[in-house]
DNA sequence: AGTTAGTATCGACAGATGTCGATGTCTCAC
DNA sequence: GTGAGACATCGACATCTGTCGATACTAACT
């Protein structure tokens, strides 16, 4: 509330179709407000914005990830330990990474020649509060 | 917190996979808890139910469909007053209906030849602190 | 009974999605 | 430079999902 909270989508959906990996590493980024589902009527355009959010941890393999991720030792964890887990291909495992890295839900720092991820909890939080 | 937070999902699975219309009416019935996100490792099949809750709003027809039933008068709304804010033709919106109502995201209630769907806003709550 | 109106179900179809193997890219060690 | 390992991308495929028109069902009203 203490931010402006009537801003509409279009910022929010360009951040969500593709969340621009901190290309230098940390995460300093604005948390987009979504309008808030008891705001009705919805938008045909919004409620697209937030379908899309949704589906990207509408997936089993997806929650079990975004699960791996957070229990692991610092908080990341890179792919190579999450594929046996998943008992998913590596690729596939590349892609359910990649679905969350765009719908902002983590974010990738290479270090090396691994790819560690690591959970962005405002942007569960956000949504949390936008069902609730 | 005051209920066992600790209960497994299998006797959610059945309420989610088919959520028993309340034959004579209202609804009281048990909201139950999904095993929290962040009480990881999250079970395949766990995920696998949590997914399936998810997909269940992860539309944006179903998302402005429970908008429009929450913004309509008494909060509750029939088929008719939400085909055309839709732009969606019967059959779909019914169809759609439907998933909410299997999800338990809204309830069913017959009045005369009129379909009255409510909306179960524990259901959304549930989900919504799982997710925090 | 017949008619009308509101919903639900069915069958079909196009498009989206999850999955994999094969291959490309990048980084490090030798 | 060569090779090996970690990860991403590509192409293909089967399955799932949203959508509609047609049709069946149900309740009220003649």
């Amino acid at each position: 509330m203490s931010m402006s909270h009537s801003g509409r989508m279009d910022a929010v959906a360009t951040t969500v179709q593709r969340y621009s990996p901190p290309t230098s590493g940390q995460e300093a980024r604005e948390e987009p407000c979504w309008p808030a589902l008891s705001e009705a009527p919805l938008r045909r355009d919004d409620a697209e914005t937030l379908a899309g959010v949704l589906r990207a941890i509408a997936d089993p393999a997806r929650l079990q990830l975004i699960s791996l991720i957070q229990a692991a030792r610092g908080g990341e964890a890179c792919v190579c330990d999450l594929v046996a887990p998943l008992g998913l291909s590596q690729p596939t495992v590349s892609h359910h990474l990649k679905v969350l890295l765009d719908a902002g839900f983590v974010t990738r720092c290479r270090r090396g020649s691994w790819a560690y991820y690591r959970l962005v909890p405002e942007r569960l939080a956000a949504l949390a509060q936008l069902l609730a």
